[in-house]
DNA sequence: GCAAGGTC
């Protein structure tokens, strides 16, 4: 039997089919795909199945010193057990193996463990292929000219390895102990994302050094024959054109004498055609960044771009590769696009050009080609609506790559008033080029008039507006992962699972990312006493000395001594800091928590966790001062940068993921709760005068007047507002309300509940949001809940989530129940097999 | 409970 092993099961079902002439089944070993058919079987990894961790006696932090790190063992041990033993036990009846991973340095890597795991078992032959896109061509190709395993080359990322194990785990480890930061909330160090971090931190610290100048710009509207045009001042300065003025009276002086002048003369007139070429195709970082200007953050758009390449419309959206491949035929892609309601007009009218020459990016790698639609078109419905917008991007994109360039016709006017110069740029779309399919990119027009040298203009209106600089913006999302790329740190893999991580550690809020106090002691620490792990130059080392074992003029043994003894020397100098770094950290992770001065007794009010696990305001100056506040329920407090003005206390944020929203100031919303009366509206449908408990009914069943529960509107002191019974705790019904907005109680009711409707007036909006009765509205966002945790699941849009609630499945919970051969016989498209792998998706 | 790199 010949045994073929891939990076993942994708590729596996697509080398599978290919070599096999589509006649290659699938069966499910220890829950891992295997391909098979005559005397072959293909099984796909799951990327690295082993990884490489310190031998057990080095687990537990505080017995272990993190200097003993860095001569510590590394050992390899299997990390996806179930695909490992797939893996031996096909291993065992093989005669011949290919190892078909991925063509890059990892790849070879991942090769290579596959490699070690099937010489444990046999010693058949082992190859390696290698092709640059699963192609028929390509693969065909590869298995015609088998090679060998590149073992230098695996050695270098086995180094790679070791280096990042060793320094991020001595360093973290160190940072943690000293500052007592253990758990959950262990303080992190490591070779991409401490400089990531750093350039973060960096550009804080230049917008808070910022001091921002003064300066003037003059605006005029000039006009010709009616048509209205703006234009700017500009002045010479030192031979370069400039619209800042620096200076008051001088912008005063440029300010009267234009205003003074009823025309300008034209004294220059420039036209100048570009051209404006389309967009490379798309690599991971480029895809990212137009995802993130249609709102989706870095980590949402990968994966929402993963789950579309799992289903078989786009291409692997893990690449650096900005070149399609040879083999993709773009008018064949295009020509799968005609039929379509979405693209079928643009893919005609592509196919129309005389010439489709795709556009090339500046990096052609061997992997994986740049990100495309396969030509296979999901349904819109049942994708949902966020996957289908970036499923669109994609396919635009595509378009935009084999369409025309644009050009756009350039006048420049220059303008003289009472010795004063004005000039305007206008901007004209001549050629449309890929604009017409790619709406995502400026296509904007600005409006100047033809006018000839000599011509006078009217002069309609001057501002003058003083204005000051700005500091530095922070960097986005997006704009990360970029310089992340350009600095060679991260792999397109990885970068947006970074920039993720910084946020998990508490190193940085919000979006765009801004550093925590936290942050910023820890990148400054690093820079003081390891500076070369927040340095890109460690990446950079490592990169040649992997390049210098991949070429066999060095060892990975060589390139890890160095590390480990430049290691090893940086923790001489940390372990005299050892308390001075600890007590550094603990400051800055309480900054972080520090919300304002406390009314009680002036000491600080931190964010604090009760013992059983919620968050409270409490006091620093605990016990002596047992002044507290209240917190919502729901979500991880964080502390912004926005304070009270009453009370000087830093505003509260509660992050919960999708219901994430800003508390405030949790006094003011404490004051608020213990200024408000109940409302009452009507009974309690649980213990009210109609439905009261059994020892409470009067003869006629009902509840004696006055001792039945009413439903009051209620305000808490930690901000948030419901329906609830005044008979609480006794009785704890309750229905939600809204946290924001004015709760208005109208004269209309609700005859099933006898409740009055309820309205929510937010700001000064006069449309408001009309509620309805309390009870019915809850039932219903029950019912919308439901469905929206429908749509959750893997393959489900707003029609299958329908038909899913028809066949009684009206919420993910109820499919623990179900027996998946009978909901997929009633629901159309959705497989007894699909329904399995939720079952088992919940169950984990 | 450490990193970064694969992958889901």
């Amino acid at each position: 039997m010949r045994l073929i092993v891939t990076e993942k099961d994708n590729a596996a079902r697509r080398i599978a089919e290919i070599l096999s002439d589509d006649s290659a089944s699938g069966e499910r070993r220890n829950g891992v795909n295997v391909y098979k058919w005559g005397g072959q079987r293909v099984v796909g990894l799951s990327g690295h199945v082993v990884g490489v961790d310190f031998p057990p006696e080095y687990a537990e932090w505080r017995d272990v010193e993190p200097a003993e790190l860095i001569d510590a063992d590394v050992v390899t041990t299997p990390t996806r057990e179930n695909i490992v033993a797939t893996l031996r036990s096909l291993a065992r009846k093989a005669d011949e193996v290919v190892i078909a991973t991925d063509y890059d340095r990892e790849g070879e890597l991942i090769g290579k463990e596959a490699y070690e795991l099937i010489r444990e078992e046999t010693d058949a032959p082992v190859e390696r292929v290698r092709f640059s896109s699963i192609t028929e061509r390509e693969v065909q190709k590869a298995f015609e000219n088998p090679d060998e395993i590149d073992f230098d080359l695996a050695a270098a990322g086995e180094a790679r390895q070791i280096v990042d194990l060793i320094w991020g785990a001595a360093l973290t480890r160190f940072l943690s102990l000293s500052a007592k930061q253990l758990g959950n909330d262990f303080i992190s160090v490591g070779r991409v994302q401490s400089p990531t971090l750093k350039l973060i931190v960096d550009r804080e610290r230049e917008i808070e050094a910022f001091d921002p100048d003064d300066y003037w710009e003059i605006l005029a509207d000039l006009a010709k024959d009616g048509q209205g045009f703006e234009a700017q001042y500009f002045y010479d300065d030192d031979g370069s054109e400039a619209e800042r003025v620096w200076d008051e009276a001088a912008a005063e002086a440029a300010y009267a004498d234009l205003s003074e002048s009823g025309t300008a003369t034209v004294t220059e007139v420039r036209r100048r055609t570009r051209t404006d070429d389309p967009p490379a195709p798309f690599n991971t970082t480029a895809f990212i960044s137009a995802a993130s200007s249609l709102g989706y953050s870095a980590q949402r758009a990968m994966s929402l771009a993963e789950e579309l390449y799992t289903d078989g419309y786009l291409t692997y959206p893990r690449t650096d590769n900005t070149v399609y491949p040879d083999d993709l035929d773009p008018e064949e892609l295009l020509g799968a696009f005609e039929g379509s309601y979405e693209f079928g007009d643009d893919a005609a009218s592509l196919l129309d050009q005389d010439e489709i020459e795709p556009t090339r990016g500046e990096t052609e790698s061997t992997d994986h080609p740049p990100i495309h639609p396969t030509g296979e078109l999901p349904d819109r419905d049942e994708v949902g609506a966020d996957a289908w917008e970036i499923y669109e991007l994609v396919v635009r994109r595509f378009f935009a790559t084999v369409a025309e360039p644009a050009t756009w016709a350039h006048l420049r006017v220059v303008a003289e008033a009472a010795g004063r110069s004005l000039k305007a740029n206008g901007k004209r779309l001549l050629e449309e080029g890929y604009h017409a399919v790619y709406p995502y990119s400026s296509a904007g027009e600005t409006f100047v008039p033809e006018v000839s040298e000599g011509d006078k203009l009217s002069i309609d209106a001057v501002e003058l507006e003083a204005k000051q600089t700005q500091p530095p913006r922070r960097y986005g999302q997006s704009r990360l992962i970029q310089h992340m790329e350009e600095m060679g740190i991260g792999t397109k893999a990885t970068r947006h699972n970074i920039v993720e991580k910084l946020y998990d550690r508490g190193y940085v809020e919000d979006d765009p990312p801004r550093p925590t106090k936290l942050a910023e002691a820890v990148v400054s620490a690093a820079e003081e006493y390891a500076d070369h792990v927040v340095s890109e130059e460690m990446t950079a080392q490592l990169e040649a000395d992997m390049t210098a074992i991949a070429e066999g003029e060095a060892t990975l043994e060589e390139v890890t001594a160095e590390s480990r003894e430049m290691l090893g020397e940086i923790f001489e100098e940390l372990r005299e800091s050892r308390t001075e770094i600890g007590e550094f950290l603990q400051e800055s992770l309480k900054a972080d928590r520090t919300l304002g001065p406390c009314p009680e007794c002036g000491e600080d009010l931190l964010v604090r966790r009760s013992r059983q696990g919620s968050y409270f305001v409490g006091c620093d100056g605990f016990p002596e001062c047992r002044f507290t506040l209240p917190l919502p329920s729901t979500g991880e407090p964080q502390v912004t940068d926005e304070t009270c003005e009453d009370h000087d206390l830093r505003h509260v944020k509660m992050l919960a993921g999708r219901d994430t929203f800003v508390h405030g100031c949790p006094r003011c919303k404490a004051e608020a709760a213990d200024e408000s009366e109940d409302e009452v509206i009507g009974h309690c449908p649980e213990c009210g005068d109609s439905a009261a408990p059994e020892g409470q009914r009067n003869e006629g069943g009902e509840a004696a007047e006055g001792e039945g529960g009413k439903l009051a509107i209620k305000h808490l002191r930690s901000g948030s507002r419901l329906v609830g019974c005044t008979r609480y705790p006794d009785c704890d019904y309750s229905l939600p309300l809204p946290r924001r907005g004015e709760i208005v109680v109208t004269d209309e009711r609700c005859e099933d509940h006898d409740l009055p409707h309820i309205e929510i007036h937010d700001g000064d909006d006069d449309d408001p949001w009309e509620l309805g009765c309390p009870i019915c509205n809850y039932e219903e966002f029950q019912a919308r809940n439901a469905v929206e945790n429908l749509e959750d699941l893997d393959g489900v849009g707003p029609a299958t989530a329908e038909k899913l609630q028809d066949a009684g499945v009206a919420d993910p919970e109820d499919l623990h129940e179900v027996d998946p051969d009978a909901v997929a016989g009633e629901v159309q498209g959705v497989s007894a097999d699909r329904i399995r792998e939720w079952q088992d998706e919940l169950a984990a």
